[in-house]
DNA sequence: ACAAAGAATGAATATTGATTCACTATTTCC
DNA sequence: GGAAATAGTGAATCAATATTCATTCTTTGT
């Protein structure tokens, strides 16, 4: 025998498959799933493209790989916010607004993940994605309806409305960003964004007004 | 001289031509724009791919008419919801049910006009589309600020929300229409889900539980 | 240093559809 | 019927990318 598998070699095949699964992430980051050609994420990663096939069965796997993450990440944010200590409505406004702003920050990454259309093996994460934050809203909605400080409602469809007010607002007037070369919204107007986004969700899940 | 352009003729071109429109109308309702291959859609309207490209620059131009005409369809019904007797939150409630109920019935198509990713020229469509409901439903919220029906509030922003929270419900991946092998749902979940995303829109709006 | 095994390469291939265009068919008018 | 003009056809072409695979390069153990 000559040449077996080596702790070195599992090492740097790992670093080399993370380094493509993060040139992939900045591609979809930049122009979303649909734009990220295999050989550009090669040339980024700076390898060739058939060795992106040494790590991926295909463009597809790839991309469900790197979409799991970036959903993963986005909702241990909202977790971590719904988390904290103090009252429920406190922290579902804490969770929408740490929404907003990620949606915000990086648009078209946001898009990728909420709204554009990916393929069969991608959909089925993002399946997951929308389960795990449904999930969790309807976890805080039904303690609020539980303790009374939110009236009594379908509280499934009511996270969906939130999910879809905040899609909406962030996503439409952000996704044609790829179109012509957008550029980032002033700070203040983004503040008052976010907040006009929030009254609505917080005043259509309570319906007080504050 | 010999052959000059009858009105027979101009008759049957437009025939054809409105043929091509209908199926790719169908197309679209089907699978959205990106699925609806100009082959079927020559097949549908029993020409030949070529004849396509007599009536239509390019694939593109054929789906922006298309577009066109579903989306004003869609706003000149909301107009009409919005333009009947009564007051302002009525007439909204009655015009955010009708835009629900059609996507409902059509929630292929109603993503497609809102959300499906689709080429510049009708992407520029589906601004314009945009900014009649925008219009639409902002007066109508506008109005309803000025005789106190409705407290203040940013009512473009407003607006948005009410799209996305209906869109999210209809036509997202969580939706029932599209969870299930989108059989139509059953009359009275149909009335349940129209309801619960009603009330929630008009509480996000007025706050008010009614 | 060498042979065996694996990893990397990237030009060539395959695939998927839109679009073209040389040809055929139809309509019109004399 | 026949010539001129237009309409219709659909196989061939083109374009854009994902994927393959024969070849080259590296690593490993003796």
């Amino acid at each position: 025998m000559a040449y077996r598998e080596t702790e070195k070699m599992r090492q740097r095949k790992a670093m080399a498959r993370q380094k493509i699964v993060d040139c992939t992430y900045a591609c979809v980051s930049d122009g979303g799933f649909r734009s990220a050609r295999i050989t550009r994420i090669a040339a980024l990663a700076d390898v060739a493209t058939g060795t992106i096939y040494r790590h991926f069965e295909s463009r597809e796997d790839l991309f469900a790989e790197v979409f799991r993450l970036a959903t993963q990440r986005e909702v241990d944010k909202v977790a971590e916010a719904l988390a904290t200590e103090g009252d429920v409505t406190a922290r579902l406004e804490h969770a929408l607004r740490q929404f907003a702003e990620r949606a915000i920050r990086g648009p078209v990454m946001a898009w990728s993940l909420i709204a554009e259309p990916v393929d069969p093996k991608v959909e089925e994460e993002r399946l997951k994605y929308r389960r795990a934050y449904a999930a969790l809203f309807e976890g805080a909605i039904r303690e609020g309806i539980q303790n009374q400080c939110i009236p009594d409602q379908d509280a499934s469809q009511s996270s969906t409305c939130l999910v879809g007010a905040i899609a909406e607002s962030l996503v439409g007037p952000l996704s044609p960003a790829q179109a012509d070369g957008n550029v980032s919204i002033a700070a203040e107007d983004k503040d008052r964004l976010v907040n006009s986004i929030i009254r609505f969700c917080m005043q259509g899940l309570t319906g007080a007004r504050n």
